[in-house]
DNA sequence: GAAATTATGTCGTGATACGATATAACTATC
DNA sequence: GATAGTTATATCGTATCACGACATAATTTC
């Protein structure tokens, strides 16, 4: 005898969709991980560098900016940017304008890095980001399909 | 002065679509983190949740599945389904066919939580999606870009 | 210019994923 | 049908890392 019960859910294909799309999501990170590994830093160094080298020119590359951008507490992120400047990825300057800000730079050697991973990630984005996507979209219509059913039932 | 060295990186476009696409993921993973959370479950027991109670009806919901879809080594797997044993969320079953196995399985208080959490999941990705296929988009546009350089060094 | 606010930094703690190792069940081969 | 090898799960010690609580220093407000 099969030791599953009988999965009668009616939720399950939802539950399906979601799971696929959070595989997907993994699947991109991993590769992301493992590349980042490869390259000799942690994931969560790569995703200092790249949201400060990719901030927008409009902003200014503080610990407070990086810990919003990265959902983090300032504090996790002093920590990182500790352990980024002691493997030589990033730089500290203190603002002139407000001497108690700090402005967080990129190095010659983390751009270098970093240049590396982005060719990387965009391959892998190249052959992931359709499955994402589709997976997305089922997950939406799924979304759609339960609204139907909610509907109909408040018609009832 | 500006502590801003003069950002004149040509891939800073690809850079800040990359952490663009990255800050959209972490919004969302953001936000079921959060209402994980309020449900008074781990992110993680979420996640292995959803796993079990979305494997296609084919496969069979063993430690090594679950390890296997949520990146995990086994180990880590038998360990949070032993957070997800004492929450009363997940049940174990040896399958009798090879005693070697187990079966995961939700419990229904497992399957009441998650059919919440599901609901918090649709609504955050209706809004949160077109973001993400947005974000995802700007980063194959400035693919296509880069690779169309790279293209016309390689003619000249 | 004192008080409140803001930005960064320090330190101890807890959660958790992992490697190494163990145990038990199944499979193959003789 | 015993032994070797493989597969599935489990246990345990360890390391990482994000966090809360607190501290320090600079700026702003009144």
């Amino acid at each position: 005898m099969d030791p599953r019960l009988p999965k009668q859910d009616p939720n399950q294909p939802v539950y399906q969709a979601l799971a696929e799309f959070r595989h997907q999501l993994r699947k991109f990170l991993q590769a992301s991980e493992y590349a980042v590994h490869e390259a000799g830093l942690h994931p969560q160094q790569h995703q200092l560098l790249l949201a400060v080298a990719g901030a927008p020119a409009s902003v200014f590359p503080s610990i407070a900016y990086a810990a919003d951008v990265l959902g983090l507490k300032h504090n996790s992120v002093v920590e990182l940017a500790d352990r980024c400047e002691k493997d030589n990825l990033l730089g500290r300057r203190i603002d002139p304008h407000d001497r108690r800000r700090v402005c967080l730079q990129v190095t010659a050697h983390g751009r270098k890095v970093l240049h590396g991973l982005t060719r990387a990630h965009m391959q892998e984005l190249d052959s992931l980001a359709p499955h994402l996507i589709e997976a997305l979209q089922v997950v939406l219509e799924n979304e759609v399909h339960a609204a139907r059913i909610f509907l109909a039932r408040k018609d009832a």
